[in-house]
DNA sequence: TTGGTATTTCGCCAAACACCGAAATAATAG
DNA sequence: CTATTATTTCGGTGTTTGGCGAAATACCAA
């Protein structure tokens, strides 16, 4: 989970996933979209993959990134645990845990 | 929204979130929960309520910090702008906004 | 094997972040 | 006015982050 905010903290790396929603890239093909280094790039990937935001394939020497869906249900799910309306019957208030 | 991802990318800063949302604590009362020293805590406090994540309110020297609930909508929603199923039909392909 | 293309890893640097204790501010009580 | 309590602001330190270019890796084609 840690990972994932983290992930999301980066409005560059909100981007990259905005550009991933509408269809696989390439790494050079999302490089082409932004003003930074492919090297610069290639970290934001790392820590979208990290955080399983992203997924990837290999053919050749391309590289296609492709946005990880499933991951939407957990973190809306954790937002819950912060926001959702009714606190004592959905959560422990002992608990106090961090995943 | 990058003052929201933000202040969320931080775990104290979930926690606090997490404990307000049980009931409203003073700035002692939290600092009660937490391993960190009063000045850690009111700088995430300062956080917090730059992404308008927590309300407060003063009677006497105590402070009163409470969830902002409304918040949440506003998360979940941009949280779509990524994850949402169906990518045509709810956002314009181009513009790539961070707003 | 040599060369070219795609991408990542490696150092490096500056800015941002999380943390602390001490000093400052603010309200209240005596 | 002085003391006490609650909280924040300030100045400092160590760590993490985001950026770059250069070097390394990987694959393919000639």
């Amino acid at each position: 989970m840690n990972e994932i905010f983290k992930a999301l903290a980066d409005p560059t790396r909100r981007e990259i996933l905005r550009v991933l929603r509408q269809r696989e890239h390439s790494a050079g093909e999302l490089s082409e979209l932004f003003a930074l280094s492919k090297s610069t790039l290639s970290g934001h990937f790392n820590v979208l993959k990290a955080a399983d935001l992203i997924e990837f394939s290999k053919t050749g020497t391309t590289i296609m990134y492709r946005l990880n869906t499933s991951i939407f249900e957990e973190v809306v799910s954790h937002l819950f645990d912060f926001f959702g309306s009714n606190p004592s019957s959905e959560t422990q208030p002992e608990k106090r845990s961090e995943s």
